[in-house]
Formats: structure tokens, C-alpha cells, sequence
DNA sequence: CCAATGGCTGACCGGACGGTCAGCCCTTAA
DNA sequence: TTAAGGGCTGACCGTCCGGTCAGCCATTGG
């Protein structure tokens, strides 16, 4: 926190505009600190009056972004008293919310997946905080008996996180799949998500099993 | 196929298991052909006197993997009358094997979710020749009524399929999130996944409603 | 009016990169 | 025995990279 400080206005921001931009479109090592200067209008030179590294200047603009991004999610848990509807909310949610943060979703998945990237303490962190608070959602809604018993909550709620990333990342090639048309409308994708899902975790009471919508 | 072409032997085959290894720790801009020259005990030049370039070496790392991965699946789907036996069987067998061929298919999920990579087309045809024979196996169950009627196939494999990737290629960050200790062992990880998915997927009619295993 | 400060820049640096090239050496066939 | 050919190499090239530096210039405080 001493370190990264996040600038409000004047060529700072804007550096880091494009830094966001461009990291996110072709990660850290895709971009040159002269591409880079050249994007954001300013020298690069004054990158490095900015900020002290490319290092630094990445982390600082993970830092922003993990800011931005935490305080986005937690409108999101809120709402609906049926469980049914609540989780189903929550599962469209959380593939819109990646959806509207396309580029920093890219940037901190290359963190994640890779070995020895510089913020994936950071990222892992990010997301980790995000995953466990869904996760304990879905397990005092198991444990209130709203849920079937028998399934991993940290399971449901990683088929969820791991589909809604699959669609982000993976857009250009599951259009190429066939019978996968729908891919292109995200609120039929995780529509088919939640038909599987519900019926994966649902209570064995029947307490109306229609689909989603 | 007329270039790419794969040697046996020789001096050309330590290059490529080199490379192979290599290009799947690292990646294709991670990997310097010094390096990749040190790592496979021939000089430099050597390698350009095999490959007229980096990115055609790359690229016959691809189609040797391709060729080897495929041959491999075929084997996954026979067996087991039990429709219920022989999806289980399926998604164990999905996850363990991209598992032993992690360095490969971190290989082939960079060249998937990023933009304008070398191997990019060919990595999707790979996947999506993959991918559809095992959503065909579903639909073809479903049609026959052994699964419920209700849901997307190709959804129900995505979900196998994401899950997979996602265990292999954020291992790392899996194992940091709290109550997700089971991450370790792979089988326990499948057999977590198919509860769910099989609550999902099973038909209406009480066909032995025995979770996994 | 001047000196100092700080945002900002063009020119430059050492090093790493992908790729080239002349030529060495070992095998092979006449 | 020797000439030819191909596997193989050390030395080298131009380019681009992250980062440095001396200094320009506009603002500001005395």
C-alpha cells in the first residue's frame, strides 16, 4: 500500500488508462514501454519519471484495478429471499460482471495460470477474497436446507467461476465449436449453465423445479 | 502437413522434446532459442539448420503434441453399458487425461484464449475435434433417454471440460482458497464435480440415484 | 527579476533477442 | 585416397527492449 500509489488525474492516470488497456489486451510482456508511452500521448521517458519500473507500473495498475473490482461484487449478494432466485441471480451476475470487465478478467487470469508472474499474490488474493464470500453464500443456503446436502459448495461455486472464465477467455474458440450458436447471447449461456447447475444442487423436496427463468 | 513434417530420431527429436518441454513451462515468447539450444545440448545455429524458424519449430511442437493427444482420447470413450458408469468413467478419465499432459495442454490453452497466436487455429481444431465427439456421446445418451431431457449437452461437457482446465491450469491459486484442501487429490477433485453434474444431468426416473462411486 | 523546482523530453546505453554465415568435421561413395 | 555433402558450430548482425541522463521549459515564490 506504501508503494502504488494510485494518482487521481493529469498524465499519471492517463499512463495508466493505457496501461490498463494495453496490459489487459496483450498482457505484460506484449507491450513495450514505447507502445506504451505512445498510447497514453507522453513520453517514455515520463513513464519512468511516473513510475519507477514497468513492474511497478503494473502492479500499480493491478492495484487500481482489484480497488474498482472488489467494491463492484458486493452489490451483487444482495437481494431476492428465494434461494432458487438468489443463486440464479448470483450465477448471471458474476458471468455479467466478468463480461463488463473483460480486459483487467484477461489481466488476472494470465496471473493466475502462469507461474512466477509478478502479481499473483496479488491476483490470487483478489480473487480468492471474491470466491470464499460466494462460497460460504452457497453453504449456509446449504446448511439452512435450502440446498441439497449432499454436494461441495467451493464445487458449485467453481463451476460457476470456471464457466463464466471459460466464456471470457475462450470466446474465440467456442464460437468455433459446433452447435454452440448460442454462445454469442450471454444471458442464454448462463441460462444452460443454470438449468444444469440448479438441477445439480437443488433440494430433494420438491420445491418447484422449474428451470431458470 | 508438408511442412511441420516430425522427425524420429536423432539430434532434430531432442530439439523438439527441448522445445516441447520448454514452450509448455514457459510459453512461445517465454522461451529464448539460446536457452531452448542449452536446454536440448545443441548449439543455436543447429536449430535453425532443422527449423527455418522460431515460430515453424513452434509450430511442429503443436502438430507431433496434436497428433500424440489425439490418439490418446479415442481410448476414453468405449466401455461401460451403464450410461451413468460410462459418463462418470468419462469425466475422471477427461480430467486425468489432460493432467498427464499438463506442459501440453497449458501449451494449447495459450494459444486458445489469447488473440492473434501463432498456433491458434490449429489448437481450436484440436480441441473442437476433442470436444465434440464427447458432446456427441451425451446427446446420443440424452436422445436415448438416458439423461434427463431438459439440458444442453454441450453445456454439460463445457462444464466437465472448464473444470478440467481450470484444476490443471490454476492448480496454484485452487490450492490458497480456504475449505478447498481436497484440491490435492485429482480423483476426489472429478468425484466432487461429478455429484453435482450428475444431479444435474440424471433422467427424471429414479435410475439408482447413487451419487458417484 | 531571478533562482529554484519539478514535469517532461530526445538521445542514448547495455543487453537480449531472432536469425545469418562462413567454415569445420565426419560420413560416404567413387 | 579423395572429393562431396550435410550435420553442426562459434562468431557475428540488426533490432528492439527496459531503463538512464542531461537538460529544456513553464510555473512559482521571494
Amino acid at each position: 500500500m506504501s508503494r502504488y500509489t494510485i494518482p487521481a488525474a493529469g498524465k499519471s492516470s492517463q499512463i495508466l488508462d493505457a496501461a490498463e488497456r494495453m496490459f489487459g489486451a496483450h498482457g505484460f510482456e506484449g507491450v513495450s514501454m514505447s507502445a506504451l508511452a505512445t498510447e497514453a500521448g507522453v513520453s517514455k521517458a515520463n513513464i519512468f519519471h511516473h513510475f519507477r519500473s514497468k513492474e511497478e507500473l503494473y502492479m500499480t495498475v493491478l492495484h487500481r484495478a482489484r480497488k474498482r473490482f472488489v467494491s463492484q461484487l458486493l452489490s451483487l449478494t444482495d437481494n431476492h429471499d428465494d434461494p432458487q432466485a438468489r443463486i440464479h441471480a448470483l450465477t448471471h451476475a458474476y458471468l455479467r460482471q466478468m463480461l463488463e470487465n473483460e480486459p483487467l478478467v484477461r489481466l488476472l487470469m494470465r496471473e493466475l495460470m502462469e507461474k512466477r508472474r509478478p502479481g499473483k499474490v496479488l491476483s490470487e488474493r483478489l480473487f480468492a477474497d471474491n470466491f470464499s464470500e460466494l462460497v460460504g453464500l452457497l453453504r449456509e443456503a446449504q446448511e439452512r436446507g435450502e440446498l441439497r446436502a449432499g454436494f461441495d459448495p467451493g464445487m458449485a461455486m467453481l463451476i460457476i467461476a470456471a464457466i463464466s472464465i471459460i466464456y471470457i477467455q475462450g470466446s474465440d474458440f467456442l464460437r468455433h465449436l459446433p452447435s454452440m450458436a448460442w454462445i454469442e447471447n450471454p444471458d442464454l449461456f448462463s441460462d444452460a449453465l443454470w438449468e444444469i447447475l440448479w438441477h445439480g444442487i437443488a433440494p430433494p423436496t420438491p420445491t418447484k423445479t422449474t428451470n431458470g427463468n
